[in-house]
DNA sequence: CCATTACAGACCGACTGTCTGTCGGTTATA
DNA sequence: TATAACCGACAGACAGTCGGTCTGTAATGG
């Protein structure tokens, strides 16, 4: 039968069905005949909604990291929150969906680091490799001028410190058991505070009385 | 016509046009006709020497990455070169294709950076991270042990400096200029410098005396 | 104010070309 | 004579195309 519904609508069913259809096969393991059927259209209307498989990805990358980067942009402006905290608050804010109890783009996180989506994993490093460093440099300034932090390249060092978090906290790219995770963790934060010109144990402190059990701590599901 | 030969070696003749079409046009964007026809073999007889098209990729990987460590290593174990420089020479025998001039596996680096190639990225990658560090820290113990350096985290320091050089020095990941590369570079010795816990300026000086325009100038082509 | 026409764009599904991997058979070598 | 290298026709799956259909809406005319 046929369905005629507003191209938004259609556009958003399609992401939907895509955005589960990766994650559980992955990009290549998905074929267009998958999605067809999983939203109950014909390859025409696929097509007439996005000009090719790689451009559903593209938009599904779109609609997710924008939520991200909005998410901790909004933190970040928030200058009520002290500069170290605040940007725990940031990073957090990207690594759990998008904040609010959002129905989509909540899973794409989880499965991304896969052989099978080597593509989108690499276009969403770049996203945040080059995204994420001009959110977190100006509090880190204001933390310079706080006297909290004491750097001559609050962007290089926050560029570093999130191009290693983001590798290193990867399940595919280094495989860790608890133990070695734990202390992986322990040496980030000696390793940041040495970085950003921090007191030594600061980050720490702030961390446990902050977080607990969460901080850094992503993907251990 | 028909050519038979000892297995090694057609092998080697499959990997070689299989490394200068991967480097031309991708991993996906090379068929496994394009590799027939230029090395002049039937389907079949690539399917007898290779189970499947990401095992050409697999073995063209592992015939760089085995050459690429072993030069790598070979300069770690030479205790008579000072750490730092060690350290130094033996990051640029890893760049340099294998060092001498060897006539296979010599294009695969410069060809990787690509969104055409990101599964060959990813897995290069992930011998990077998980085989540099444990070359290199030993060397960082011993600059420790002499008081050149001083950190309680020699491998989790070691790691990230060759995760970010590694991401941030990729031309298809962050695009830069040349003037902010320049001052990339300068930004990273210091902050090596402050993960290592060496002296202020003495990377510096060491790279300057050592490499002059090399160092870690990889990928100005 | 209703009926008719015109148009845009959402939708369809058969079809094409290409690709990877298989398989039974053939030729060379030890 | 057995093993291994080699061949090429073939099957199955896939991404993307294309001509054509349906539907809601807006303009036109009575």
């Amino acid at each position: 039968m046929r369905i005629v519904k507003e191209a938004e609508a259609r556009r958003n069913e399609i992401l939907d069905a895509a955005d589960e259809l990766f994650g559980q096969k992955g990009f290549d393991g998905t074929s267009t005949n998958d999605i067809l059927s999983k939203v109950g259209i014909a390859r025409g209307t696929l097509y007439h909604h996005f000009k090719s498989k790689e451009d559903i990805m593209d938009a599904l990358i779109e609609r997710y990291s924008s939520k991200m980067l909005g998410a901790a942009q909004a933190i970040a402006l928030d200058t009520t929150i002290p500069v170290v905290e605040r940007i725990l608050r940031a990073v957090m804010a990207m690594n759990i969906s998008s904040g609010n109890g959002g129905e989509s783009s909540r899973e794409i996180m989880e499965h991304i680091h896969r052989p099978q989506n080597a593509l989108m994993h690499q276009k969403i490093q770049k996203i945040i490799v080059n995204g994420v460093p001009p959110i977190l440099t100006p509090i880190v300034r204001e933390g310079i001028q706080q006297g909290v932090f004491n750097t001559p390249y609050p962007y290089e060092s926050m560029e570093m410190i999130i191009i290693y978090a983001n590798t290193i906290f990867d399940e595919e790219m280094v495989e860790m058991t608890g133990e070695v995770r734990m202390s992986r963790i322990l040496a980030f934060i000696a390793n940041v505070e040495r970085l950003l010109g921090a007191e030594v144990g600061s980050l720490m402190s702030v961390m446990q009385a902050f977080g607990g059990d969460r901080g850094d701590e992503r993907g251990n599901e």
